[in-house]
DNA sequence: CAAATTTATATCGTTCACGATGCAAAATTA
DNA sequence: TAATTTTGCATCGTGAACGATATAAATTTG
């Protein structure tokens, strides 16, 4: 028999792993008509809010690393939501910014967080209790997001 | 200029995936020397919390489709941990059963979840507040499960 | 019982996540 | 300024997730 504290429904990070999982689901109905994913939604989101951004920033956004952003990136100028240019200060850089393509998604894309909101809230019954969860969330992706020395 | 509800920082899933991804790199160095990954180990919580289950049953507990669990336990066979056998009565399902190897490496995993707990309570400063979010994220996955038709 | 449907599993292709490594352009130091 | 270190990005390989599709064995229906 498993120990106690082996059992999977004693498990904190199972739910967040499930939760996030199945929460990106929901997205799906309202990203495949834009043709995109849901870590493409959120690089749109970072671009929205202020475009031309170079890769660093917007990983330290996403708080990914460029070995995951990278790729995502040069999918997404294949697809020609953005472009990727040479940094003129710094040559390291390179500079993501919107296509016309990129902008235009955004006015399809500005209902999707009121629709997430009620499919959760008509699903679970209970949105209110859900949204209280943010600022312990917040809390615990603080709390880990230091301790990688 | 965004849109205040496509502001990343107003993404509840987007913290859910994040703290899901930063949980799971809390377990590295706790599972890296067991030669397991996070989902491998979510396999084995399943499995000595009681061995021999059908694949479906497992894929199930995890909340996972047989086309994630599948490859999933094919590569635990290979590395030795698990046997999958036919089963005897519906011959279309495959029995998975733990070896000796996936079995011993229960002792050396029962200290996990504590160091687990330990490492976030010392990580964010107040693990009681991250463990009162269990009820709602159950609700919230409890919703979400059933949307699914 | 035969036909149709469902179930259990597997395979394939694409996209991510991420450790390890590489490289050239800055920035720092000696 | 030359040497060293750091930074920004990219590439490679592996392991997941997951939609779509396939197949054979049960199960249900007609």
């Amino acid at each position: 028999m498993a120990y106690e504290q082996l059992k999977l429904e004693n498990q904190l990070c199972f739910r967040l792993y499930t939760a996030a999982r199945l929460t990106m689901g929901v997205y799906h109905p309202y990203l495949d008509p834009l043709g995109i994913t849901y870590p493409q939604y959120l690089v749109l989101l970072v671009l929205w809010e202020q475009d031309k951004q170079p890769v660093c920033d917007i990983a330290k956004k996403m708080m990914l690393d460029t070995n995951t952003v990278t790729p995502l990136l040069q999918r997404m100028e294949k697809s020609g939501l953005i472009n990727r240019t040479r940094g003129k200060e710094d040559s390291r850089q390179r500079i993501v910014s919107l296509t016309e393509k990129g902008k235009a998604i955004q006015e399809q894309a500005k209902h999707i967080p009121e629709c997430l909101s009620n499919d959760v809230a008509l699903k679970t019954g209970d949105a209110e209790e859900i949204v209280k969860m943010i600022p312990t969330l917040d809390k615990l992706i603080d709390g880990l997001k230091k301790v990688e020395q």
